[in-house]
RNA sequence: CGGGGCGUAGCGCAGCCUGGUAGCGCGCUUGCUUUGGGAGCAAGAUGUCGGAGGUUCGAAUCCUCUCGCCCCGACCA
């Protein structure tokens, strides 16, 4: 008898999308919220994931020449008022120490003491305190470039949070770049565009928009600033990764001084380049299903969970004899320069355990019971198929194509990313048609990603924004230059840019 | 900061209107039986009813204040 398909995730995407990304994080055992307004708990399976990130990340960060440091958590307020945009871009989402101490009230309790002369803030950013030691390091073109990057924590006091998305500490790191010439800096600034889109598309297997911010949409205190945008399944964007090029707006503000191969002192040009554990974020929403997580394989905590059956009680051995060195040979295997991770899971909590590893996005399980072991096979299921579509294996080719299997997932996650996108990606040249579908935006269908011309003026940005709440994601590097009409006002363009609702 | 909702066991909730000493489901513990699509039976453990004050013989329940969370706005690298 067939019994009615039940998600393992409700409410379902459609359902309730809001709900459904939270529920997939507690499924998944990935995170929580914690007793302190708008922070999570990173619980261990979603700190794993931001590990393999890490490292990955760092990898490439250092093949480019950048180097690793630390700079404190706290900044002078004073050093936040070098830079005029800067100072307004975060002023109002600062955490603020002004004491240092805390002493008996009286009542029970305690109160902070020993006020501090000079206020400071809890980093929402490190330009400025990374910009003071810059410019202590560097008095020749000969210390140039300097090519720094921190893996920290910030804090922004955001009015609205969610889980991994927007949280008021966030974890991340921060690229931080001076250069002798403005040609260089540009450079710079691109080349970690280029290494943000290499790790988000190979590992996270999410696709990305490149491109260039509007004024509006810019980073506080930068010339320009250049992101990559991904679709989620709802059809928003996320901004999952950003490099900015600072110009000398910093350098004068923190006062980064050289003497050029002319013997004349010059401002150096900067960078920074940043990305958050808010990639996990997208990577949810992008790949996930109605059963939970699914996790692209090149970052995943485990690539493949074997579940023991045991028919028989005497059969108990045996099977997790066969587990283990079934566990061994894979783990023999490399995926891509790590080591594949295997875990078995003996638990006697009948069906429940196969929904566990379901709902925590694992991308290879294996159920193992005598039958296998009679006809040396194993029962695979991948988690980018239907969760009940399994398939009985000869055990030696799982072990020789494992890998194999690995990349296959990983390449069909960004294929169906890609094609979702590609499906939801219109050009559209008509305003009404343009309100038309933004106004029935919502829940799970928040309408595409437009490419339409803008005129390039601010005010057609800002009324769109303030009719639809949509906004210019970015100017795409690969928008050709085409004749057309603003989407907004009418008046000329010569360029298509990126229209949707964001994160 | 405006508008709405909610705080009772680890989680999800009922009880409140009409005051009488704490309940359900899931989870958890122990044992036995089970295990290839979310296991069954039996026996258990778990609560300052968000906090403070008030009314009352008696408060989860009524009153006042307060704290926190969620949703919708505003804000948001």
């Amino acid at each position: 008898m067939a019994k009615k398909v039940k998600s393992a995730i409700t409410p379902t995407r459609e359902q309730d999308y809001p709900a459904w990304y939270q529920e997939v994080i507690k499924a998944a055992d990935m995170a929580e919220n914690s007793p302190v307004r708008g922070c999570m708990v990173i619980k261990p399976w979603g700190y794993a994931i931001w590990e393999n990130i890490m490292h990955e990340m760092d990898v490439m960060f250092k093949e480019t020449g950048v180097k690793n440091a630390y700079f404190p958590l706290f900044i002078p307020l004073s050093y936040l008022e070098k830079e005029a945009e800067h100072v307004e871009g975060f002023a109002k989402e600062c955490a603020v120490v002004t004491h240092h101490r805390l002493e008996p009230d009286g009542e029970g309790g305690l109160r902070p003491a020993g006020k501090l002369a000079e206020p400071l803030i809890v980093r929402p950013t490190s330009e400025t305190i990374i910009g003071e030691s810059m410019a202590r390091w560097i008095s020749s073109y000969r210390d140039l470039p300097i090519l720094l990057n921190q893996w920290a924590n910030v804090v922004r006091w955001e009015m609205r949070t969610r889980m991994f998305l927007r949280t008021s500490e966030f974890l991340w790191q921060e690229g931080h770049t001076a250069h002798a010439t403005e040609e260089d800096a540009r450079e710079r600034t691109l080349l970690m565009l280029d290494v943000y889109t290499k790790f988000v598309e190979d590992y996270l297997a999410m696709p990305v928009i490149r491109g260039k911010k509007t004024p509006s949409e810019r980073f506080p205190g930068a010339e320009d600033t250049t992101c990559i945008e991904a679709m989620m399944q709802d059809k928003r964007a996320l901004q999952a990764g950003t490099s900015h090029f600072l110009g000398q707006n910093f350098a004068k503000g923190s006062d980064i001084k050289f003497q050029n191969e002319e013997g004349k002192e010059a401002y150096a040009w900067t960078t920074s380049w940043g990305s958050s554990t808010r990639m996990i974020g997208g990577m949810i929403m992008v790949h996930s299903d109605d059963d939970g997580l699914v996790l692209p394989p090149r970052v995943a905590p485990a690539h493949v969970v074997i579940l023991p059956i045991f028919k028989k009680n005497e059969d108990r051995r045996t099977i997790m004899e066969s587990a283990q060195s079934l566990k061994d040979a894979l783990e023999e295997k490399q995926f891509h320069g790590r080591k594949v991770v295997v875990e078995i899971d003996d638990r006697d909590t009948g069906g429940a355990r196969g929904w566990d590893w379901v709902k925590k996005g694992v991308p290879v399980r294996i159920e193992l019971g005598p039958r296998d072991l009679e006809q040396n096979s194993v029962f695979m299921a991948r988690r980018d198929t239907p969760s009940h579509q399994k398939n009985s294996m000869d055990r030696d080719d799982f072990i020789h194509q494992i890998t194999d299997i690995l990349d296959n997932i990983q390449d069909t996650l960004f294929n169906r990313a890609q094609a979702r996108r590609k499906e939801n990606t219109i050009e559209m040249d008509d305003k009404k048609a343009f309100y038309k579908l933004f106004k029935k935006a919502g829940g799970y269908d928040n309408g595409a990603f437009v490419m339409a011309h803008w005129c390039g003026a601010d005010a057609c940005e800002e009324t769109i924004k303030k009719d639809l709440s949509v906004t210019i994601r970015c100017i795409p590097f690969d928008s050709p230059t085409e004749e057309g009409r603003c989407i907004c006002c009418d008046h000329p363009s010569s360029r298509r840019v990126l229209f949707a609702k964001a994160y």
